[in-house]
DNA sequence: AAACCGGTTTCACTATGTGGAACTTCCACA
DNA sequence: TGTGGAAGTTCCACATAGTGAAACCGGTTT
């Protein structure tokens, strides 16, 4: 994942930041070695820039277990962002009624270098775990809120997105290269709504409506997910009219403050 | 506040990170020329710093209006931090229990860089939602997870988290020097729970328990916030027993994995 | 005791980031 | 329409700051 994407090769910043990314893609505490034996670096400078992060906290070292880990630090600066540049202050309210309408999850999302980004969630009544969360990222190629973005997104903004999907075929009906994908973009165009048929797991589906900007370009996606046990495909395409509404009073509101358009 | 903390005098890294914070603490979009003014940075170095953390992710430029943000590739991070650098998962059971039990408002904390920073909470009422309350930081020394943890950290970690305090007096119960709070450490060190009496928000009072390692010292702490309306301080010392015994089942759950004390 | 393997330190080298100053918009006010 | 000023952007000679090959350390294994 990380060689298939080379990075400009730009500062002591950006290498920084894609040592941080490699510790948080890990999911758990590494050792130095394993970071090396990931990352393009040679050791001494790898050292140097784990040392840094540490001593400033955007990494913790377990000295006891000699382990990296993702420091606090982020989770505050994380609270100004979540806060600032996402749509779930705004949408709160309005994901509220539609999650207690609806008694299924409902998950607010964002584009966020080519993959979907959580950025709040209500679970059903009873919360069936699946993987997600705030702060989760999810592919955008085989999701309904992944789809809903990329069918409203500039060309441009598209291009470089569909270059940073991984296609991986978690299921059967996991669209797995990008002129299957581009058709039902086109598809999602004219109707508004996209659904994820089992595409990334199997059992789950779900509807999804962008949340488009005044030019019409995706800001953001919302989506009511559910398994094949409870609910159909032609039951949760009924809810598309109140999940289309819900996104464009989002919309509305987000009007009035500021829009991160893609 | 920045320029009471004269940060080590480190790299490229450790700038673009006061930058980052820099806009993170405004708390809103911010024109170039404000951060300018608030950065020790030459107009050409601060506007490169911010180029790069844009074209990164780490800030988001809002074009029509000028100004920046912190940028949600933050967020992204800062989930992984949370998950493995938090109690916030391990804990999330015992939490839940507590809650429960109690009806009001529940926080569990850990201390970043001499602030008390969230990293779980439940409402009386509502549900959790990630980074709307985890992820808040509040002062140290005038909060009551902040106390308790503060009791228990180490020498030299509680001298510089000391020295890291603001001494703001947000109402007359406030601590306002060193000598004075250190009175009251003594204290809670023998009681075990540290309570705020309204010494951070008129009104608000809380009981708390620290966490503690093996070794004795704080690794975050557990708080039952309520208001002076609802409860007195005599019926909060009442739950004080509860609230440590479920300290005490987070420690020991906390031990099994990985901790970072103080 | 010798080879090995993570992790840490050294140091000469130069790529990288620095910042004073000049330039370019874009307003506000005359 | 012109002029002054403030905000944002680019330039470029300079040296600081980061680089990485190699040596070093202190365990553990053979």
């Amino acid at each position: 994942m990380n060689s298939a994407a080379p990075r400009s090769g730009e500062g002591t910043i950006a290498k920084a930041l894609e040592v941080l990314d490699l510790v948080a893609q890990l999911e758990r505490p590494v050792r130095f070695s394993e970071l090396l034996a990931l990352s393009p670096h040679p050791k001494a400078t790898l050292y140097r820039l784990v040392q840094t992060l540490t001593s400033l906290g955007m990494l913790r070292y377990d000295a006891e277990r000699q382990t990296y880990a993702p420091g606090l630090r982020l989770v505050r600066l994380a609270h100004a962002a979540w806060r600032q540049s996402s749509l779930a202050p705004i949408a709160r309210p309005f994901v509220d009624a539609l999650s207690a309408q609806v008694g299924e999850t409902v998950h607010l999302a964002q584009m966020d270098g080519g993959q979907v980004l959580y950025v709040d969630k209500r679970n059903a009544a009873e919360p069936l775990e699946m993987f997600s969360q705030a702060g989760k990222v999810g592919p955008g190629y085989c999701t309904g809120v992944g789809k809903a973005m990329l069918a409203f997104m500039a060309e441009d903004a598209l291009d470089t997105a569909l270059s940073q999907q991984a296609w991986f075929a978690h299921t059967d009906h996991t669209h797995t290269s990008r002129e299957s994908l581009c058709a039902e973009l086109a598809e999602i165009r004219s109707e508004g709504v996209a659904y994820d048929r089992e595409e990334h797991e199997p059992g789950i589906i779900c509807v999804a409506a962008p949340i488009l900007s005044d030019a019409g370009r995706s800001i953001g996606a919302l989506s009511v997910t559910t398994s094949t046990a409870r609910k159909s495909l032609a039951d949760l395409s009924q809810l598309a009219p109140h999940l289309q509404s819900t996104a464009r009073d989002i919309a509305g509101a987000a009007a009035n403050w500021q829009f991160p358009s893609q």
